[in-house]
DNA sequence: GGATGATATGGAGTAATCCTCCGTTTTGCG
DNA sequence: CGCAAAACGGAGGATTACTCCATATCATCC
């Protein structure tokens, strides 16, 4: 673990193999497609109308996406770009727990941009070989987590990818309801921000774990 | 088995108003072959090899349910009637949060049965008007809740209809790895069933099968 | 028990999508 | 330029989803 991670541009993109300029530019092209068709009408629209808005042959839309869920991992790239990013931001939060909190509340806000995004991220966190941004997005919230650990702010016996699955899964579930997904969370992350797990905490960390962002009584 | 459903809101089974013979029995053919064929192939089959199943065409399939979620939901019925026995029976346990959490565990394991199935629960617990099925589930689960309330082994200020969103969230998201459900549910359940604020942690523990946790690589 | 109208049935037919095959075009390079 | 590799486009076969309507079956009434 911790391989270097070899940042070369990454293999998201191109295949920084030599690739031809009119490939590289119809890649482009439907990913802005298919990301102005998906946030329309949702990650189930037919991949003809993708390709008739990108303005190539459905043929080529096939060639650089295989499957539907090639197409969607490689708009989730972004998605996962940004969130990396963003948990890095976050590292010189005052509080490690409610830094962790954010930026899974973010997580959840990201990847429900449309409908059916969710389901493809939660597979792209089981997918054997998952995607550099995927894999830089995990270390980066791992290290959130790591720090809240340390802290005693999140439990000590547990693994970050199942919090990442249970954030994943609430985002599935309330895709189409920001207000049950943040209520969703709230409750989980009683789960897994709790102030010390036993060892006696100096549980002298008021926020973060609970009370912060209750909702509907 | 109760006979007397008077409610007659969602219409689960025919409310034996007039229905002829044949309809009836067509009716039980279709939902035997869409258990046989949801559970060899997951709930995406194809609705004519059911019908093929059923040994009926497929315009019955479809005048008797006239959706896939019609169809699915009819199958649910049955796990409903059984996950609302299996909570009435639980009401006599000793710890009230331990019943609650054996039920959940219950209700995932019923609930994934078959690929997609765990989905269209999801959906079930969304829809305007549920089945009398599912809302006799959740008055019974709800019973198993408000005891662990009551006894404050459960958050007050938190409604029952989330716990089993978040539960149903885990349920799909784990569908295919019964290890990560229980993993996600013991988080999960330390969102809403703690021990109130103290009180003493509740016997729960739930069997840490941390094993399955190392990261991937 | 047999006529009769309401109900239910079956399967062909239409439509929407997926996905592949292959002849043609574009690109990069010597 | 000229050529080979790479990429392209779109027709078309295959797979479902779903509908229409002539026919068959059932329940009821006499």
């Amino acid at each position: 673990m911790h391989e270097v991670v070899e940042v070369e541009m990454g293999a998201d993109r191109p295949p920084a193999r030599s690739e031809r300029a009119d490939a590289r530019r119809n890649r482009e092209r439907l990913l802005s497609a298919a990301e102005e068709i998906f946030l329309a009408e949702g990650a189930e629209a037919p991949l003809d109308a993708v390709a008739k808005r990108a303005g190539v042959g459905i043929a080529t839309l096939y060639r650089h996406f295989p499957t539907r869920q090639d197409l969607l991992e490689a708009l989730l790239a972004d998605t996962y770009d940004r969130l990396g990013a963003q948990a890095r931001d976050m590292l010189s939060a005052e509080s490690p727990g409610q830094a962790l909190l954010d930026w899974l509340r973010a997580f959840i806000s990201q990847v429900t941009a449309f409908h059916g995004m969710a389901s493809s991220a939660l597979a792209t966190l089981e997918t054997a070989r998952l995607s550099d941004s995927c894999h830089r997005m995990r270390l980066s919230g791992e290290t959130l987590f790591l720090r809240a650990q340390a802290v005693g702010e999140a439990p000590a016996d547990l693994a970050f990818i199942d919090v990442l699955r249970l954030v994943g899964a609430i985002a599935v579930a309330a895709e189409r309801d920001p207000a049950t997904a943040d209520r969703l969370l709230a409750v989980a992350a009683r789960g897994f921000l709790s102030p010390g797990d036993d060892a006696g905490r100096p549980r002298s960390s008021p926020r973060g774990s609970r009370s912060g962002e209750r909702r509907r009584g």
